[in-house]
DNA sequence: GTATATATATCGTCAATCGATATATCGATC
DNA sequence: GATCGATATATCGATTGACGATATATATAC
C-alpha cells in the first residue's frame, strides 16, 4: 500500500446500520428493523439490533426518547453524530483507497 | 432512509484489511503485518492475521503461491478481487449515503 | 554469542452476530 | 367477539471472528 489509510471503523455493519437509520431522525426498533431490510434487502433480526442497541446506549451513541404506547424510540446524541460522520468519512476514503490500488493493479 | 443502501460487507476491518493490502500484489503473512501496521498506524496481531488468511482461502478469495524459503505468500484469486471491488464499491456508496443523510438532518 | 528482526503458528478469551423462540398488543375482517 | 396478521420488544444458545499472548525457529547485525 503506497497511500496512508484511514482507521476505519471499530463499528460493525449491523451497528453502523442503525446509526445511519437514526441520521434519518428519531425511530423504535421496529421501525430501524423495517427501516434497514426496505434499505439494504436483508432483514436484521431482533436479537441482532436489540442487542446492538443495548451497547449503542450504553456507549452513550445513541439515547432514548420518551416511550409512546409500546414504542420506545432512539436518536442520535450528538456524540454519536459526530462518531458516526468520522466511521463514514473513513470508510469513504478507504473504500476510495482501495478502489484507486485494485484499479492501478488491473488496468 | 429515503434511499436504497448498497448491501455492504459481510467482511469485517481486518479482512478488507488483508484484502486491499494484498491488491498491491501477491504478500507473505509478515509483509501483510508490517504493510497495513504502516498504513493504519495500529499493528495487526499474528493471531488475526493467521486466522483470516485461513478463512480467506477457505472460502476461495485468495489463494498461496510457492514458498520462499519461510515466506508463504498469498494472492488475490479472481473471485477474491471481483469481490473485494464489490464489497469496497458498496462500502463507498453507503458511507457516502450516511454522510449526506447525516447532513440533511444537521445543515 | 547475543540481541533484534523476520516469519509462522496456536491457544484462550471475549465481544458481537445470527437464528430461533417467546410474549403481548393492535387493527382489520369475518 | 373470534381470529389472523402486523406491530413491538425481549431473550437465549450457538457460532464466528477479533484480539492478545505466547511459542518456536531462523537470519542478520553488532
Amino acid at each position: 500500500m503506497q497511500t496512508k489509510l484511514p482507521e476505519f471503523g471499530r463499528l460493525a455493519e449491523p451497528t453502523l446500520l442503525i446509526l445511519v437509520s437514526l441520521s434519518d431522525g428519531p425511530k423504535h426498533g421496529y421501525a430501524m428493523m423495517q427501516d434497514i431490510e426496505a434499505g439494504t434487502g436483508r432483514p436484521m433480526g431482533a436479537g441482532t439490533l436489540y442487542a446492538a442497541l443495548a451497547r449503542l446506549e450504553e456507549r452513550g451513541l445513541i439515547e432514548p426518547l420518551p416511550p409512546v404506547d409500546r414504542r420506545r424510540p432512539y436518536q442520535l446524541t450528538a456524540v454519536g453524530a459526530t462518531n458516526l460522520a468520522e466511521q463514514l468519512r473513513g470508510l469513504s476514503e478507504f473504500a476510495q483507497m482501495g478502489l484507486r490500488q485494485l484499479g492501478d493493479s488491473q488496468p
